[in-house]
RNA sequence: GGAGGGGUACCAAAGCGGUCAAAUGGGGCGGGCUGUAAACCCGUUGACUUCGGUCUUCGAAAGUUCGAAUCUUUCCCCCUCCA
């Protein structure tokens, strides 16, 4: 392979699959290219699980061509079924459009948005699918799809085997999004779909239409599916989901998830979600043989290309300080007491609780029988502390709750 | 439309009149070991509590009973087979 985009993409380990690689290849050398991917708007935010298919994006742009993201605004109203095992709740237009708002954030942050040539393009697919007249549409692109070839689609196949039912809307997610690819070929001459492996199916499905209407050539190309070392799937825990927007997860908390990777994920990781570029890091790799310092060094550019240079750099600070040092980094939550209140006594369960380190007074006392909660280091033995001036005499103090969480205690 | 099976905590799954805030496994959280890792070991996992208890929970509602996750009725949802 010899273009420099795909030869990168190569070498990171962002390739999977390729409907045609040679042919993409020859395009891609005569020139700029646009493609795009589709991104679910589900929640307020992308977690991390969405990351690598944003790396994509951006190294579209460094070797020239223009990323256009499309948020599924139209197809979120049905529910993609690959890889689901159940339905899941259908959202409100309403809350799909803020969704839309809070998800572009990111994308500004990450993608460069300097360049006028690889400016990326943000679409909407409500803009088409919410205004299409039904028999008009199965005629033009419904004919075009067999129920026989639908049913060999894993996304369908998996649950009809496993006995799980599957809605006819649901059934209808796969054309929709080939017509979504459709509608960006001919409009925004976008060649190219690109996806995780699971959208495979839905992405040779846009291929194929673009052929039986326009008898025109388009690509698709999916990246692998993260799998983590332990066999868990990336940054999906229910409770403490990576959101990729910092109100949702400080800076701190994102660099942490980075340092606190598995081991043997950290290589992977590297050419994954950092810019490093590929020589220097094999360099890198060669040399360092300390995995924490590529933990650091992983947290770092990951941290860089989504809260900056700046964030990445306190919160490592911050995290020295506060692992290294055991003492208090600046970037830690910031929990503020009036001086008039800790006068009267301040109750730690509840103190755990107003300030969300803890859901209820239960954990909270749990957590505290559990030897888990500290203050200054020292652990609490007594689940009905009372805090009150005499129990310390500065006017900052932290407050830990197990190993890693630690939290600024500060008397205003 | 007909026949049957089923809905239990974050998930899977047991319980089928009191000893059930509900076995067990997974996940989560805390502790130990370590390197802010993994593996392993231990504890914990509805809420509130003056630590005596109290309140809410087994698809929903109503009922039987001294007492219901467990029995009855109606309703809702899911699955299988037949039409």
């Amino acid at each position: 392979m010899k273009n420099k985009f795909l030869l990168e993409m190569q070498d990171r380990g962002y390739l999977s699959q390729c409907t045609d690689i040679n042919k993409l290849e020859d395009v891609c050398n005569r020139g700029s290219i646009s493609g795009y991917i589709g991104f679910d708007c589900t929640a307020r935010s992308l977690h991390v699980g969405s990351l690598l298919q944003i790396m994509i994006l951006k190294l579209m742009q460094k070797h020239g061509h223009r990323p256009i993201i499309l948020l599924g605004g139209g197809t979120t109203l049905i529910g993609d079924p690959s890889g689901k095992d159940t339905t899941r709740k259908i959202l409100e237009q309403k809350t799909i459009k803020k969704n839309i708002e809070s998800i572009k954030k990111v994308f500004k942050k990450i993608l460069d948005t300097s360049n006028k040539k690889t400016l990326p393009i943000f679409v909407n697919n409500a803009d088409w699918l919410t205004k299409l007249n039904y028999i008009q549409f199965l005629r033009d692109v419904g004919s075009h799809f067999t129920i026989n070839k639908m049913l060999t689609f894993d996304s369908v196949k998996l649950r009809l085997e496993r006995e799980q039912s599957l809605s006819y809307m649901e059934f209808n997610y796969m054309i929709l999004q080939a017509y979504d690819f459709f509608q960006l070929f001919k409009n925004k001459k976008c060649i190219l779909q690109i996806g995780g492996s699971d959208q495979w199916g839905n992405i040779v499905n846009g291929v194929e239409l673009i052929r039986r209407m326009l008898q025109k050539d388009s690509y698709g190309l999916t990246s692998p599916l993260i799998t983590l070392a332990s066999g868990a799937k990336m940054g999906k825990t229910e409770k403490g989901a990576i959101w990729l927007n910092e109100d949702m997860l400080s800076s701190y908390d994102y660099w942490q998830f980075w340092r606190n990777i598995d081991d043997r994920d950290v290589e992977k990781f590297l050419y994954f979600f950092t810019e490093i570029n590929i020589a220097e890091l094999k360099k890198i790799l060669d040399k360092e043989k300390n995995i924490n310092n590529l933990k650091i060094l992983l947290a770092n550019e990951a941290t860089k290309l989504l809260h900056g240079n700046a964030s990445a750099k306190k919160a490592e600070q911050t995290a020295k300080e506060t692992f290294i040092k055991g003492g208090l980094g600046s970037d830690l939550p910031e929990i503020k007491i009036k001086l008039n209140e800790i006068k009267k006594g301040v109750d730690l369960l509840n103190l755990i609780v107003e300030n969300n380190i803890l859901p209820s007074k239960s954990e909270a006392r749990r957590a505290i029988i559990n030897r888990g909660i500290k203050i200054d280091d020292l652990v609490i033995n007594d689940e009905k502390k009372v805090l009150g001036l005499k129990s310390f005499n500065k006017k900052k103090f932290k407050l830990s709750f197990g190993k890693k969480k630690h939290y600024i205690i500060k008397i205003i």
